[in-house]
RNA sequence: GGUCCGUUCGUCUAGGGGUUAGGACGCAUCCCUUUCACGGAUGAAACACGGGUUCGAUUCCCGUACGGACUACCA
């Protein structure tokens, strides 16, 4: 019998959610679809001091913006919870204290100072890595080192303590992780990690295995910097009786900054002009905001694709999955292991394959909106038919309106180099007898005709089409380039078209 | 420093003991075209290095170099 699948997204509120997190959960979401089984979103929010308002809001919008909402969730609730571990404090102190009485823990009273001044004089005898493990533990204060009952009189004072872990001396701690294989290592090079905090709150070591093996989680997908604690937590599913059960582990490879080497943080993305949340982000204490994929226009079925590719491939030459596709073709043993660098050009480039999949319909909204920003209402199809036009040359959907001001705005000036270059009294001859043609036209006016009537002007003007073509552009749209002309023509309308050929006649002069 | 992890075109990557080392982004050229863009075609561009193992290594093993993560009463 196969158990259901259930994974784990584990964020802590301290934040907007970084990118980096965002393809975690990602591929959490698509593992456990992929197998037909949960994705649960737990808050690691055992940092007291770390706690940021708003940042669990911004977690639950942005999953639910990328479409990989979890099944079970604070805010959805479920048969595990509760799933915020601020609220799960009893449950930790319950297993410390089964830690302690196998003899897999043991309790410290060293103070912040004293383990300091531990630290500095291990540094100063040369010992390469100072730390409370088996050699240190014994001359600390703590309940291996003191009298029974000294311990006990300390904690029925209310002595700030904290429970550690008791690292065995010398073990071999195995796992088999799923993207890079066997992973071993001392136990000697283990430190007798802190589990319980002197605030009464567990730390992530204790609680996230507590939490995984109550929320029956069967594999635990996580970034790379969570490797080198991943013997510590085999160690505890030991200690706690659960290794049978213990989850299976993936580390994912990390993302790197775009240039040189190092993780990607915020000071590289600001560098580049690219976002690191997925949605914007205002620091409640400094009031900064952070930009986001969002708000710059990134779709999210774009970011999707992107970020599922930063690392997993599908093995074939497919370059575009939806979600859906994203889900079927999904398996863990397509991860790569090393680190990937973050380029932003090959996300535009997803942005622009997903913008021109989108409809005239759905496109034309994006336009409005931000038409209305300015005041200017057009008729729904007058946009669709604009959007049709300037999709093609559109990263983002503000593109739309930013590159195709003209279609709505007559040009108030012209671009001097094309006017240089391209105008002349030939133009000006052209335009002057296609306006003429455009005033006897009795119907409405559309590519074709405009086409046609604007041959029949050059024809008479005794001038080549090709020649001229860049100027009326120019007449028309103020500037030398973008979409088909005669199509734009006919958005115009005649009217439209002939107001601007004034316009322009006058203001590029006829002589050229 | 220590522990762990990694290394195929500039980037994301496929591949795997014998291949013209494949694709995508970006770049260049050409075609399409009234321009730009789209699209199409073509091109430049990679197995970090040194030892093994082997008839043969980019692929397997070991080193070296380089890079990264971790090294908190943070997650």
């Amino acid at each position: 019998m196969s158990q259901e699948v259930r994974v784990r997204f584990a964020p802590s509120p301290t934040g907007a959610l970084h990118i980096g997190g965002v393809r975690t959960a990602l591929y959490n979401y698509l593992f456990a679809k992929k197998q037909g089984g949960k994705f649960l979103l737990r808050i690691e929010d055992t940092d007291q001091a770390r706690f940021v308002p708003g940042a669990e809001d911004y977690i639950k919008e942005a999953l639910d913006w990328m479409g990989i909402s979890p099944d079970e969730s604070p805010w959805h609730g479920g048969p595990h919870g509760p799933y915020r571990q601020s609220e799960r404090k009893s449950i930790y102190k319950e297993y410390a204290m089964d830690l302690l009485e196998k003899g897999h823990a043991y309790y410290a009273f060293d103070t912040a100072e004293e383990l300091d001044a531990m630290r500095q004089r291990l540094t100063a005898a040369r010992v390469v890595s100072p730390q409370y493990n088996s050699i240190t533990r014994t001359q600390m204060k703590n309940s291996l080192t003191l009298p029974a009952d000294e311990v006990k009189a300390r904690l029925e004072a209310g002595e700030p303590y904290v429970i550690r872990v008791k690292i065995p001396r010398k073990e071999e701690v195995r796992l088999q992780d799923k993207v890079r294989g066997w992973v071993m290592v001392h136990s000697n090079t283990l430190d007798d990690k802190v589990l319980m905090k002197s605030d009464g709150m567990p730390t992530y070591h204790l609680a996230n295995i507590v939490d995984d093996h109550l929320m029956k989680i069967t594999h635990v997908i996580r970034g790379e910097e969570w490797l080198p604690s991943a013997p510590l937590h085999v160690l505890l599913y030991r200690f706690l009786g659960w290794e049978e059960s213990m989850p299976t582990f993936a580390h994912l490879p990390l993302l790197l900054k775009p240039d040189g080497n190092g993780k990607l943080s915020k000071r590289d993305a600001e560098k580049h002009g690219f976002p690191l949340f997925p949605m914007s982000w205002t620091d409640p204490d400094s009031g900064q905001v952070a930009d986001g994929f969002r708000d710059q226009g990134y779709l999210p079925e774009a970011l999707v694709n992107f970020l599922a590719f930063l690392g997993w491939n599908p093995g074939d030459h497919r370059e575009l999955f939806t979600l859906e596709e994203l889900v079927e073709a999904f398996t863990l043993e397509r991860i790569g292991k090393s680190g990937t660098k973050f380029d932003i050009n090959k996300a535009k480039w997803y942005n622009e394959q997903y913008l021109r999949k989108k409809s005239d319909h759905e496109l034309a909204a994006y336009l409005t909106a931000d038409l209305k920003k300015e005041g200017i209402q057009i008729p729904q199809d007058n946009a669709e038919k604009i959007v049709s036009v300037m999709k093609e040359r559109a990263t983002f959907p503000a593109d739309l309106w930013k590159e195709g001001r003209f279609m709505i705005f007559a040009p108030e000036t012209f671009d001097t180099q094309v006017a240089e270059k391209k105008w002349n009294a030939d133009a000006a001859k052209v335009l002057t007898a296609y306006s003429e043609k455009l005033e006897a036209l009795q119907e409405p006016l559309d590519a074709a005709t405009a086409k046609e009537l604007l041959a029949v002007s050059a024809e008479e003007c005794g001038v080549k089409l090709g020649k001229v073509m860049q100027a009326v552009r120019l007449a028309i749209t103020g500037v030398g380039a973008g979409p088909d002309l005669m199509q734009v023509f006919e958005i115009l309308g005649k009217e439209e078209l002939i107001k601007r050929i004034g316009f322009s006649l006058k203001t590029l002069g006829i002589a050229g």
